[in-house]
DNA sequence: CAGGAATGCTAGCAATGCTAGAGTAGAGTC
DNA sequence: GACTCTACTCTAGCATTGCTAGCATTCCTG
């Protein structure tokens, strides 16, 4: 029983290891950096090991997007704690959800952007991620007035979402970021 | 010279056929397809004479994207032209930027996805992009009160840009979609 | 009807994700 | 304490990718 215990932790260590490594080798250089052969390398490990713990790739990048959700709920929760007012809390919120998106791209496109094998807008969805959103809901809170708390979180949050991924692809310029997001705030405010 | 301008017309029709080739192709089976043997079997021509028109795969979805810039724009424009009153222009403009994102979802991505090698926001973007942009902006402009309007298009369109991929990308539920459209809307409405 | 230049093809390189099968530990049994 | 057997990891390889070198061929020019 003992041994097999020992076996399942030091498996489970090294699952951690691999994604690790591979969101390390991702915010470094790219997800088009992070091949098996060098996720292998890095980990000391043969590639078939890898398939030993996730199915392929796109589940390798899944268990990173999962770690990232956890790290954003964290700083936008942080971010709310901090503010005074309502008003400055959702301001505080979404400047911390771009800072996040900006800081670390690599993680917030295998969250957001890339298809990656998630369930999402359901139940099932990882609990970190329900708590991210659950921080942009309550930020937005008193500016919801008559409208479904759940859909403006995710008009709003598909607003912050546009601006970023447009921005980081060149399609807006970057000068002008501050003053989209307070517009858009401007907007989602009563 | 007579010859040489023939040999031109000849190429320049063969780059088109590269192109509308490529673009049918990422339509049918998505871009992970797009290979460049694929594409050379399809337009009969061996590999090679891809990189005889362009520098690599990345260049020809940039000039798929380009003409996707002008069907955008085109259909942008058709619906604003239809539109009675300004409050459903912005709405209209809005449903087809949103068809056109869910009906061509390939073309969507090279265009405002995908990193490609083309410039944006800048005079030097392509000028179908900026008739595409205006068509947003003058849709926009009503609800513009002392906001710069640039920043304002910019925004709104992030947001469509923002429910559109996340949508997509299964991060919102599909039902939900009309019901954010008009959340969007009546936020930029003043 | 030759000479030459443009043009397209075959073949191949390095790298990708993924897998089959061999080899080697170490755990359980007498 | 020797032995079998299971579980695990590695080497080697497959099919496919984007891209390129160098050879044929074709077609225009004089």
């Amino acid at each position: 029983m003992s041994i097999q215990a020992r076996r399942q932790r030091e498996r489970a260590e090294r699952e951690r290891l691999i994604i690790t490594a591979a969101r390390e080798l991702a915010e470094a250089e790219g997800w088009e950096a992070v091949t098996t052969r060098r996720l292998a390398e890095r980990v000391e490990y043969s590639q078939p090991v890898l398939y030993s713990h996730f199915k392929g790739m796109d589940a390798i990048m899944a268990a990173v997007a999962v770690e990232g959700f956890a790290d954003l709920a964290a700083e936008l929760r942080a971010a709310r704690a901090a503010a005074t007012d309502p008003r400055k809390a959702l301001a505080d919120v979404s400047a911390a959800y771009a800072a996040f998106a900006e800081r670390r791209p690599a993680l917030y496109d295998a969250m957001f952007s890339r298809t990656v094998d998630l369930p999402f807008a359901t139940p099932e969805a990882p609990a970190a991620l329900h708590a991210a959103f659950g921080e942009l809901s309550e930020a937005i809170r008193p500016q919801a007035g008559d409208d479904d708390l759940g859909l403006l979180t995710e008009t709003f949050w598909s607003g912050l979402h546009g601006l970023m991924t447009l921005m980081r692809g060149g399609r807006l310029p970057r000068e002008d970021h501050d003053r989209r997001l307070t517009l858009l705030i401007s907007r989602f405010s009563r």
